[in-house]
DNA sequence: TATTGTTATACTCTATAACTATA
DNA sequence: TATAGTTATAGAGTATAACAATA
């Protein structure tokens, strides 16, 4: 022998494994969208913004980011014209941001590139591993407080 | 109603949420290890180390980043004197990279705070639960060739 | 005074390309 | 020539702090 396999290994810890792994899967994700002009942190404002317009601050909170990274990317999707911004005529120190057309039809094909994205990191899985390794993942999203109120309504 | 919450969103997608669960983990583990004076991204070095010296594009080839990568990332772990650079005699180009005892104390010590890492993130998982979401991510990394050959001897 | 959004700045992680010294 | 390592630089992502306009 001379060689314990399970001397237990960073590398296969959730907290370095997710890191790494998300680092590749983010890749894989803007690899796609690069083609649309957006990139995968753009990705949670289109979805945000589907059902009704927000605030910046709204949307800095629900995203956890803080509000000047907000200002950026609503910079690049309104350059996109994804999205337009409107002074909020009750309270002018508020825009509310609303998704134009264009910016239906890209958050359409971004979750289309994304379904494409996971079918390839699993090839192979079957659907009971493919259902626990989602469910996992979406359950330590929720613990930590990610997309709390507003990606899972039921 | 008037929600449909099957619409399939970007944010619940591997795509997407493995990318940013990994900022999150990253953030927790690299919390911990700051006081050590480490980083995440160094864990898998001295994972690699932990066995027998290796040269720096083994390392780099290793843990799937480009070689200028890991030049600082060697800097930073040989001025906390975790590893020692050792010119190959018969081959003065290379600078075989090997463990100090400082480093095989820091390794042990970043194994323990991942340990921890995991357990927080995992709060409520039963064994079961936990061993599937682990076995999902080790083998989407196993099939996109991460730490393919030195992690997984078995 | 407090809040919304913005700008300026800085830090981490990564990559590419040009360089040095050895082979 | 080719390879091992290094440096310089640039890009994406994040955060903090100071600021303007508005409340």
């Amino acid at each position: 022998m001379g060689y314990v396999a399970t001397e237990e290994s960073v590398t296969q810890t959730l907290a370095f494994l997710l890191g790494k792994l998300g680092q590749v899967a983010s890749g894989r994700f803007a690899a796609r969208l690069a083609p649309l002009g957006l990139r995968p942190r753009h990705c949670a404002l289109l979805e945000l913004l589907a059902h009704a317009p927000k605030a910046q601050l709204e949307l800095a909170h629900a995203i956890g980011v803080t509000p000047s990274v907000v200002v950026d990317m609503l910079d690049e999707l309104e350059q996109a014209e994804a999205v337009r911004r409107v002074r909020d005529s009750t309270d002018r120190r508020r825009q509310l941001i609303e998704l134009t057309t264009k910016g239906r039809r890209l958050r359409r094909r971004a979750v289309a590139l994304a379904r494409e994205t996971d079918e390839e990191m699993l090839a192979g899985f079957d659907t009971a591993q493919a259902a626990a390794l989602r469910t996992g993942l979406l359950r330590i999203a929720d613990s930590a407080g990610l997309f709390g109120s507003v990606t899972r309504p039921s």
